[in-house]
DNA sequence: TTAAACTTTCAAAGATTATTGAAAGTTTGA
DNA sequence: TCAAACTTTCAATAATCTTTGAAAGTTTAA
C-alpha cells in the first residue's frame, strides 16, 4: 500500500466511524486529516483534500474547536487560519471522554433519576418501572464515574488500569 | 410524575440515545418497552404501544435478536410469537461491550494496523502517517483490551474495578 | 391438504441530516 | 476610511437513513 492509499483509507475509515458514535462525517475526516498532516492547514487545504465546500468546512471546524479538539494556529505573517488537532492520542482520548460525559451521559442519568423515583403506587407495572430504571441509573453512573476516573490518571492511565486489571 | 408520563419519557429518552451509539430509534424504544414490562409482549401489543408499523417492529425486532439483547418466549397455548429482554442491568452491558467490540471496534483496528504498516519511504509525510495511525492503534487496542477485560469479570465488575481504580 | 394466523421482506415514501454556495459579516493593511 | 482577504451564516438542495404496508412466505391445527 502507497502512502496516498493509506491516507485515503484512514480518512475513510475515521470517518465513517464517526457516524457510528454521533460525530459527523466530514467533522471527523477534518480531524484525520489534521491528525496525520505534518503541518497546520488552512481552510482552503482541508477543502481542496476532502473535497467538500467553504461552509461545510467552516462549520465543522467550529464544531471541532468547541469539543477543544483542535485549535486555531497564528501563523506569522499570514492572514488565513490555520488549524491544528491535538496529536496525543491519550489526550484526545481524555477530551473526547470528559465532553461525552459532559455532553450524553449526564443528561441521561439525570432522566434516569427523574423516572426511577417516581410515586411507588402499589402496582407491578410501576414497581418494575422503578426497579429497572434504578438499576440502569446505577449503572451508567458507575460507568460514568469508572470511566473518568480512568482518564484522570495523567500520563499512560490505560497502561496502568491494564496491571490492575490483570489483578 | 405518574406512570404513564414515567413511562413515556423513558422509552423516548432511550429512544434518542439509541441514535448516537449507532442502534436506530425505533430498536431502542423495542429493547426499553420490554425492559420495563412485567411480561412478554407479542408483535401487536410492541406495534400498538409505540405505534410504529408490522414491518419495522419485525425487522428491529430480528435486529435485537441478533445482538442477543431479545429472545423469543414461547407460550404455551398461544400461536403468536412473544418476546422478552435481557433484565439483567450487567448482563446487558456485557452483551453490547462484546457486540460492539466484535463489529465496530476490531475491525477498525484491523485498518488502523493496515495503514500504519505501509512502507517506510523516508517522507516526513509518511513518517508522521505511520507513527499516529500506530499510536491509535495502539490505544483502540488497548481500550478493547481493558474493556473485555472489565466486562469478562462476573459478578459486580463494575463496583470491583472501581475498588481496584481507587488505589 | 387446506386455510387461518402469523411473520418476513422489500420497493416506495417519508423524515431526518448533511452539504452547498452565495450573500452578509469581519478583520487587516495601506 | 477603504477595499481586499478571509470567514461565517443560512435557505435551498441533496444524500442518507427510517418507516410503511401490502404481497409473499411460513407455520399450525384440524
Amino acid at each position: 500500500m502507497e502512502y496516498q492509499e493509506a491516507k485515503d483509507k484512514f480518512i475513510s475509515t475515521w470517518g465513517s466511524l464517526g457516524t457510528l458514535w454521533g460525530i459527523n462525517k466530514a467533522m471527523a475526516q477534518i480531524q484525520a486529516l489534521l491528525f496525520i498532516s505534518t503541518k497546520p492547514l488552512s481552510m482552503e487545504e482541508i477543502m481542496e483534500e476532502l473535497q467538500i465546500s467553504r461552509g461545510n468546512t467552516s462549520m465543522n471546524l467550529r464544531q471541532l474547536m468547541d469539543w477543544g479538539i483542535v485549535t486555531k494556529e497564528l501563523i506569522p505573517g499570514e492572514r488565513k487560519d490555520f488549524f491544528t488537532t491535538e496529536k496525543d492520542v491519550e489526550e484526545l482520548a481524555r477530551i473526547v471522554a470528559k465532553e461525552r460525559s459532559r455532553r450524553e451521559i449526564k443528561p441521561v442519568i439525570k432522566v434516569l433519576s427523574d423516572v426511577s423515583s417516581i410515586k411507588d403506587d402499589g402496582t407491578e407495572k410501576t414497581k418494575e418501572l422503578i426497579k429497572q430504571t434504578k438499576a440502569l441509573k446505577e449503572l451508567t453512573d458507575n460507568l460514568d464515574v469508572l470511566m473518568n476516573k480512568l482518564v484522570d490518571q495523567k500520563q499512560n492511565w490505560i497502561t496502568k488500569s491494564l496491571l490492575k486489571l490483570i489483578k
